[in-house]
DNA sequence: CTTGCTCCTCTAGTGGCTAGAGGATGTAGC
DNA sequence: GCTACATCCTCTAGCCACTAGAGGAGCAAG
């Protein structure tokens, strides 16, 4: 078998930080390694697999609870994928909602910001936009 | 001179919660308010007014340490308002970047489920996709 | 043997609130 | 006056996903 790699060396390989690796310990999504002699936490390729997968899911902006679904089903070969899918179009819905959102927003920050920036606060298009948005 | 209105009136009249409201007095957003002999908050009109700024702005989508200098400046009418304007323009552009951002993930994410839900979780596409992505 | 890196644990902070405990006061109806 | 009930008070802790830092132990190279 392979020696055990240290913590920095999996953060390395699973661009995870060290006190990141260490949180999803804390938390349960990563499993509590062995210790060795110096009781320092010594991980394995499939560690590295597991951090890796947890950074993709987050680069994808899963939240953690989805991505403990999604590890517990990759766990699952047999299982049909449904669920997966279903956690994948949930958080899709959400990007798109969000993106609306935000370009609705966009558009009032763009009305609020054409006119130029000349003259005194008084007169400033920024500030009254803010004070007497509707309602 | 008018009376003191109590928290609760403030709130529904700015549409912020009373608890909020208390939130912004411990953060210095919003000044410390005359107490009555019971030891109730008294609020008054500008209160409110400035709740309802705190409001729009937070709709608009700015943080409140942006709030706290558009605060500051919608009180000294005087000012030339470019910094006001640069506070605006400033956060139009982090929302258009956070846009861009999401779309190139809506894209990830709908090339990720198109393919349909059938299968078993072995060849389940979604979780092969974080599993392998990129690095 | 010293320097400097990595590792350990533990605590607290980030932003912007929200929820709840536990108690005092005000108001309305009878 | 009494009884509900709403509203107010303070204080603490929780949310999410980390990050930063203190304070200390160990390990490898020169």
């Amino acid at each position: 078998m392979s020696q055990p790699m240290p913590i920095g060396t999996v953060s390395r390989l699973a661009g995870v930080k060290v006190a990141t690796i260490r949180y999803y310990e804390g938390i349960g999504l990563l499993p509590v390694p062995a210790r060795t002699g110096a009781n320092r936490r010594g991980y394995d390729i499939e560690d590295v697999r597991r951090l890796k997968f947890i950074r993709h899911a987050r680069d994808l902006g899963f939240d953690l609870n989805a991505i403990r679904q999604l590890l517990a089903l990759a766990g699952l070969p047999e299982q049909p994928c449904d669920e997966a899918d279903t956690i994948a179009r949930t958080h899709l819905a959400a990007v798109g909602q969000k993106i609306v959102q935000l370009t609705a927003l966009r558009a009032e920050l763009e009305a609020m910001v054409e006119r130029g920036t000349h003259g005194r606060i008084a007169e400033c298009h920024v500030i009254e936009v803010i004070a007497n948005l509707n309602e």
